[in-house]
DNA sequence: ACCATACCGTCTACTCTGGATGATGCAAGC
DNA sequence: GCTTGCATCATCCAGAGTAGACGGTATGGT
């Protein structure tokens, strides 16, 4: 994640692609903002990225991808994933052990429907310049909220 | 998610916790056998499970619920979590950092398939005996491959 | 009696998390 | 010019979680 956050950058300061993944891939995947730090200082160590480091005031490090660097995420990326992921979703984890079912239903229709119409927002107006697989991840994000949104709505009795 | 275990064994050890867990809420909440082990040693020095050991042999230590271990758990069942899980699918950050669309897909596909196949089959063989929270939560794992697969096969390039 | 196999618990090294802490730089108001 | 306040940026720490090796205990078949 993190070789591909630079690849896409360029050249960047761990700050720099903490803001970025906040606003892109930390939608379906996150990490802690001091993990960039130790992360990328681990990647320059084992010479995946270069690190480039500002003498005065921030010290503000700046990393960009060495070839070995291109070459580990090249090697990654066709080498297509057959492991799933795991849903761990915290409603779903209280309905399973018998949470009552209206008002959890009630939370959750809110809070997906809040970050369905954010990622259609997001789709309206960037969707045609997204690089095509962060389009295609950004429609996965949408299908599986509106799923999710059809799933707490039957749970709460609405008609979805 | 212990608790929760505990409540449904009655009364159980790490090791039993950990064979039902695998079965039943593993398939959208993991951690690793372990983690049981401590948490619930951990949980008892909390007074939220008591503990009785074996003297010999495998020593093995049995764990059920104490009364205050009831009331944490119909508190945090009766606190409706707002907060949404996250995808975190591994395929989706390949997809999301430019790779390949076809030989994902398929791998995805093919992974996906078996998975909700397994679903399938658990559901109807056991879907009228489980707790309705259980059943619930099964539903909504076969509704989320059952999107994974629409997902994934459009990518690839098939009819959906 | 022995062996293979399943059952069961613990340990270690490491990574990650959550959040606090503190420093730097910039711009607006006096 | 100077202070003050806010955004920017980096680091640190204790504790929780991970991956998987390791080792001990029971059991049934030969």
């Amino acid at each position: 994640m993190v070789l591909g956050l630079v690849e896409n950058a360029g050249r960047a300061t761990p700050y720099q692609l903490k803001q970025v993944a906040s606003r892109s891939v930390g939608n379906f995947w996150t990490i802690q903002h001091a993990q960039l730090y130790t992360e990328c200082e681990r990647l320059a160590k084992a010479g995946l990225l270069s690190e480039e480091r500002e003498t005065g005031g921030r010290r503000r490090r700046t990393y960009s991808l060495t070839p070995a660097g291109v070459a580990a995420l090249d090697a990654w990326r066709s080498a297509p994933a057959t492991e799933l992921g795991e849903l761990r979703d915290p409603g779903l984890l209280q309905l399973f052990f018998g949470a009552e079912k209206e008002p959890l239903a009630r939370a959750q229709v809110e809070s997906h429907a809040a970050k369905l119409a954010e990622y259609e927002a997001l789709h309206a107006s960037a969707g045609e310049w997204l690089p095509e697989g962060q389009r295609l991840a950004l429609e996965a994000g949408i299908a599986h909220e509106r799923e999710w949104l059809r799933f707490w709505s039957r749970v709460g009795g609405q008609t979805p």
